[in-house]
DNA sequence: ACACTGTTGTCAACGGTGTTGCGCTGCGAC
DNA sequence: GTCGCAGCGCAACACCGTTGACAACAGTGT
């Protein structure tokens, strides 16, 4: 159960083959194949070269496993946001951050989307987004709300995103060709504002999407800032 | 495999026990159950008291099931939504029914959340958001643009509220427990933005974060709206 | 030097999932 | 009256996460 070798500093016998770190990575590795090659417990004995059921020993269940894998990840995002940038830059920073990472693990991105990791990264991206808000001069309640609208839109974003990229290739197709094909085919009648649109709707790019909808978290904050200020 | 009887007016044979209607109305009631009660072929057979395969009569598979009962809840917030609205609690009704039928069915609105139904209702839903943004005065790839803002974003929100009460009672605690026990705990030193506001993070409800998030869509969409009619 | 103890990996198996192929049945059409 | 065939039940498959019993082995106390 211990994660470590308990007691003594003996942590370099060679017995144990498998540690959380090296489980930790083959997940990633596998996560990164996307959906070409499915996240099982099986698959990921075979990446280890171990039995599937080794896993057992070093997480209590898959789901540990995965908020330790996506703990990681988060480490990854944080890392790559540098210093000194204001908070607007920094929310920027940390949304396209989270994006990328979950791009490149969609599996844990999308299985994040409505989960808390309570693990040490998590509290740094809190931190963050704390001290954005707060810098652009909200405080206690506004602050605690705010955070949370930043929060929860960019997890539910990005894993909005990241399980697109799970589903089988077909299904995806379906979903892309509906705005070429079927929205052009609506009855102009009963749909005027589609029918009206329908050349500009599937030229809209997810860059566009995701732009906007943190241009939309920032100027939400700004604006509440400004109203306090005014009054 | 054909949905209807095929061909003749003989639809009213008393044979066919199952309808594509009764499998829906019986997954809708499966899926009103929440967590307690898993929304499996095999449960959806007994509910219906028949044998769980003949679902596939009906349906080519589970997904496309889904995809049937999602739109018939898309009918559902439609229909709640009053005539006469302005453009903005056109959207602040459609997102309040969106939340409510999501939390009916969760598994509905958790599955749907990166999925696009392409079945009538949802044109309509697309109709009703492209006239509240045009209303408010954005036209072409703007409208497009911010269209898609709104509809991804009521979806992912929707869909992220539905999850979380999928999950299991003790995940679910340990998530909220997080935020008033071991944020709490942290090192002052190292995060004193959570610190400084960790009485204020538990008591932020999730009215209050659902109302903050689509208000910040409309004020998107009322900037940008401002913006062109200046210049 | 020995037995003991607790950790780590293997193996077989369980209960659950969605899905498919085969055979029966009974209705509607001719 | 007979036939065709859609609709349904049944058994089975492949896959999933997980568990319990067992073997190998390291470190420790005597």
């Amino acid at each position: 159960m211990p994660t470590t070798p308990s007691t003594t500093a003996r942590s370099k016998r060679a017995g144990s083959q498998l540690t959380p770190d090296a489980i930790i990575e083959a997940s990633l590795r596998i996560a990164a194949r996307g959906s070409q090659d499915a996240f099982t417990v099986r698959r990921l004995g075979e990446e280890l070269g171990a039995d599937p059921t080794a896993i057992y020993r070093h997480f209590r269940d898959k789901d540990e496993l995965l908020l330790s894998v996506a703990d990681r990840t988060l480490g990854e995002v944080l890392d790559s946001i540098p210093e000194g940038l204001d908070w607007k830059d920094r929310i920027r920073a940390l949304a396209a951050g989270s994006l990328e990472v979950a791009l490149k693990y969609p599996v844990v991105g999308s299985a994040m989307a409505s989960r808390t990791t309570r693990r040490p990264h998590e509290f740094r991206v809190v931190e963050l987004i704390l001290g954005a808000v707060m810098e652009a001069g909200l405080t206690g309640r506004d602050a605690a709300v705010h955070y949370r609208m930043v929060g929860d839109s960019l997890l539910a974003f990005v894993g909005q995103q990241a399980a697109y990229l799970l589903f089988t290739p077909d299904v995806r197709a379906a979903d892309e060709s509906s705005w070429s094909r079927e929205y052009r085919l609506v009855d102009p009648e009963q749909f005027p504002n589609i029918t009206r649109l329908s050349a500009e709707l599937p030229e809209v790019t997810d860059e566009q999407i995701f732009h906007i909808r943190v241009e939309a978290l920032i100027s939400a904050i700004e604006t509440r800032a400004r109203t306090l200020r005014e009054t």
